[in-house]
RNA sequence: GGCCCGUUCGUCUAGGGGUUAGGACGCCAGGUUUUCAUCCUGGUAACAGGGGUUCGAUUCCCCUACGGGCUACCA
């Protein structure tokens, strides 16, 4: 039995996208699973819409979720070169073969008489097809004498490859996840399979290069489903085995209709990028974890059959199938991608945290004091819990590096009565025998004084939650007092008895 | 227009000839909490429509509708 070789194919014409992720993701998933190679190849047979940085990308982008592939650019390994543009004598000796097999032609039709061709047939509602109803009446070396034929090659006219797709044919196409497809050939069309620029298109590549590198499984997006009669035909025409196929659903829009793009991520706020590029911010840059990309892009299409929800890489590669794939497209959902990662964030432990918060607060004024694993480790312990993302810890604890700025309006006038400043400095000072200063001790010790004064808590808790946050939301109370530190937990007291009563102008 | 693929709660989905059609996200309510959030409990909500086949169809078949893809010297 052959080892299970998958590859993933992209095209360096921009950023990767979800989908695109997701692909690669099957692949490798698949790969593992089957102790089998990933392979990345790059398809730039497109000249012009190649772009210099796009590779870089797709390479950085598997590295950052992790995904790494056994062959692939810079790497030595046997079935290379893997980029197209470096393939490009092989595709010419394969398109020569059928030429010379009579199953390709040389056409010399120029793209503007067959635009023209086009127009007519729609003028009338009809589409033009290029093949063998009316290859005889076009300029192609099936309609010329081959003397014509080598003269218009003698002058260098330029003239591509054409596939000539057989009449009358029933294909029955396999696919993994869809089963069978019957098809009539008769309503192919003659594709091109050599571009006028010496480059192949996707389809002679695609298939020369999946035969050369020996790739078993082709798994990829289903907007490659029409194509498929084309390529059994071409591994038929060079009596190659044909590989097994899986098309995976497309992934669409969250709301209105069509395939994701990256206008969505912009009008909905959410990223559809792993990483940034130009001016778009990715899913990393967004604070997403790789480990949140890869466990709701493994769920987006396929699903383990149980009721578990959160997978590791590790998990996926075990349990992954291409039979539990969905037929039918799925729309992205940015509120459950958040879930995710909210999840991941969970199972992290405050320590590896750090780095990340720590990138963030070195940019912002903050007393160098505060700025130790230690302290900063202690209140993302705290806080985390309500937090959904890294991003998020800063607007859930910047209280712990700067004083309040204002106390919320609306609840100090509900809240701060003529005698509150007295009572807060009361429980200031009894702050002072709370030695060690730790939460449960500081607990007991305000609890017990405002029992003996007869003060209801409330009356207390909540002032003081306001002069040391400045709003009514965070943590307990007596941990963000443990953290702070009785100085500067008394210091913020003093502040609030001095500057509240002012603004709300009691009598007293 | 032609060809192809698809259609279960708003979304992601499980299921599959006889089920109270299950879970998750979101949303709503209650509980916990000195606050907010987390968390817990509960609730809301679906088999596109019409014909068959069958004792019985959401499940199988056909048609229609709708959605999507392809229809380039792009991938």
């Amino acid at each position: 039995m052959s080892t299970t070789r998958v590859r993933f194919a992209p095209s360096p014409t921009g950023p990767l996208h979800i989908g695109g992720l997701r692909t690669a993701l099957f692949n490798y998933l698949f790969a593992r699973k089957n102790n089998g190679q990933f392979i990345l190849r790059i398809e730039d047979t497109d000249q012009n819409r190649t772009l210099k940085d796009a590779e870089q990308y797709i390479v950085d982008s598997l590295n950052w979720i992790g995904i790494p592939f056994d062959e692939g650019p810079g790497k030595a390994t046997p079935f290379g070169p893997y980029k197209q543009s470096e393939r490009k004598h092989l595709y010419q000796q394969h398109a020569k073969y059928l030429i010379d097999n009579g199953q390709a032609y040389y056409a010399f039709d120029t793209p503007e008489v067959l635009h023209q061709h086009r127009l007519d047939h729609e003028k009338e509602g009809k589409t033009f097809i290029y093949n063998w109803h009316n290859r005889d009446k076009l300029t192609n070396s099936l309609s010329l004498t081959a003397q014509q034929t080598a003269q218009l090659l003698a002058d260098k006219t330029p003239y591509v490859i054409r596939f000539k797709t057989p009449v009358d044919q029933n294909l029955i196409l396999n696919d993994i996840i869809r089963g069978s497809i019957p098809i009539d050939t008769s309503l192919l069309d003659d594709k091109i399979l050599f571009k006028s620029d010496g480059m192949p298109t996707y389809h002679l590549a695609n298939v020369v290069d999946d035969h050369l590198m020996q790739i078993t499984h082709v798994i990829r997006g289903e907007e490659w489903l029409p194509s498929l009669a084309l390529h059994y035909l071409l591994y038929q025409a060079f009596n190659w085995d044909i590989p097994k196929f899986a098309h995976l659903p497309l992934i669409l829009k969250p709301t209105g209709k069509g395939k994701l793009s990256k206008r969505d991520g912009e009008i909905g706020g959410f990223p559809v990028y792993p990483l940034s590029w130009k001016s778009s911010s990715g899913f990393k840059e967004n604070g997403y974890f790789p480990e949140s990309v890869i466990n709701f892009l493994a769920l987006l299409g396929w699903n383990p059959g149980t009721e578990q929800e959160i997978f590791n890489l590790k998990e996926l590669e075990t349990i992954f199938s291409l039979e539990r794939v969905n037929k039918s497209p799925a729309k992205f959902d940015p509120a459950k991608t958040q879930w995710f990662n909210q999840q991941w964030l969970q199972r992290k432990r405050p320590e590896t945290l750090f780095e990340q918060y720590f990138d963030i607060l070195k940019n912002k004024s903050i007393p160098p004091p505060l700025l130790n694993e230690n302290y900063i480790t202690a209140v993302i312990a705290l806080i985390k819990n309500r937090a959904h993302f890294v991003n998020d810890f800063w607007d859930l604890s910047h209280y712990f590096f700067e004083r309040p700025k204002s106390y919320n309006p609306k609840h100090l006038k509900k809240h701060w009565k003529s005698n509150t400043s007295e009572i807060l400095l009361s429980v200031s000072n009894a702050l002072t025998s709370a030695v060690p200063f730790e939460s449960n001790l500081i607990e007991k010790t305000v609890k017990s004084f405002l029992n003996d004064e007869e003060i209801p808590i409330g009356k207390a808790m909540i002032p003081l939650r306001l002069s040391l946050v400045g709003d009514l939301t965070g943590p307990d109370l007596f941990s963000i007092l443990e953290i702070l530190g009785i100085q500067e937990s008394q210091a913020r007291i003093q502040l609030a008895t001095q500057g509240v009563p002012k603004t709300l102008n009691f009598e007293s």
